[in-house]
DNA sequence: AGCTACTCCTGGTAGC
DNA sequence: TGCTACCAGGAGTAGC
């Protein structure tokens, strides 16, 4: 599923053909990928804005729109748990599953493909009302060991719904959760209390590297429905430590990597590298 | 505050 | 082979 790894190279595979362009047109065949809005007044919203920016912000897709030069709101896409992003030339046959399209001054259009209908592609004015909730980029300089530590130690919850609140950190999901969590040698309902500093600086640069490897990889590919928009599989998947290993050995110490389920998502733990803290009654 | 359950969706697949 | 039932999962919401 698209976390912040493969949104990440998304938008910087489909910054190139859109940034400077001018929206011509908007379509919608799925009114609630809009988010609750009229497809029409989407429409005049955007229509004759130019694309200022592609950005990325948690698990979003940032526009930024300009008018005259000034800012002009934004379109907040989130691709959830099947959305896609292409661009094609307007005369190409309508993708299935395809649900808002921008029509851009060159000729070709943005399209938002989403099979599960998840998906969003939602304009706002004002940035801050999308994403003024997110916490820290886990990728910047501000968030630091010392502010994980400090922010794991102000809440009482287990760490993987913790780490998957996008108002505590943004841009992790289920896979680089499991991910992270292992590489720290952290269990996924160790409480966040009780984590420590050691635990939360091994968190902390296993969050870092684990981002950092996957974006180098473009992400990860393990089912049809993440590809690059250029229809590439990113190479993540190979990467996994944990994730979708059920039963299979741990690359470290050979016990077999067990999948339980924490908060109604699929965990993946290695029982051995993975000591769930004793304290717990 | 933080937990669980439920909702939104549909293609893929396990099980019969 | 062909059918059905269930599963995955990000995020929002409701109820406790």
């Amino acid at each position: 599923m698209p976390e912040l790894p493969e949104v990440e190279t998304i938008a910087r595979l489909v910054r190139p053909a859109l940034v400077g362009r001018r929206i011509a047109g908007l379509r919608a065949s799925w009114k609630r990928t809009l988010g609750g809005a009229a497809p029409s007044s989407v429409a005049r919203a955007v229509c004759g804005a130019t694309l200022a920016s592609v950005g990325r912000r948690g698990k979003f897709v940032v526009l930024a729109l300009e008018r005259a030069g000034a800012p002009a709101g934004g379109l907040f896409l989130h691709l959830r748990m099947s959305g896609r992003l292409h661009v094609d030339p307007m005369e190409a046959p309508r993708r299935p599953y395809e649900r808002v399209s921008l029509a851009l001054d060159d000729g070709n259009e943005l399209r938002f493909v989403d099979v599960r209908k998840f998906g969003r592609f939602v304009f706002a004015r004002d940035p801050g009302a999308i994403l003024g909730a997110l916490g820290p980029e886990p990728l910047d300089a501000a968030f630091t060991a010392e502010w994980l530590d400090r922010g794991l130690r102000s809440r009482r919850r287990a760490l993987k719904p913790l780490l998957l609140d996008q108002t505590f950190v943004a841009g992790l999901g289920n896979i680089y959760v499991d991910e992270s969590l292992f590489r720290a040698r952290l269990h996924p309902l160790t409480r966040s209390d009780r984590v420590g500093p050691d635990g939360a600086a091994r968190l902390w640069r296993a969050i870092r590297r684990t981002l950092g490897e996957a974006i180098e990889r473009e992400g990860s590919s393990f089912d049809a429905f993440y590809l690059t928009p250029e229809g590439q599989p990113g190479s993540y998947q190979e990467r996994f430590r944990v994730y979708g290993r059920d039963a299979k050995p741990c690359r470290r110490c050979g016990t077999r990597i067990q999948r339980l389920v924490v908060g109604q998502r699929g965990t993946h733990v290695c029982p051995r590298c993975q000591r769930r803290s004793r304290s717990r009654r």
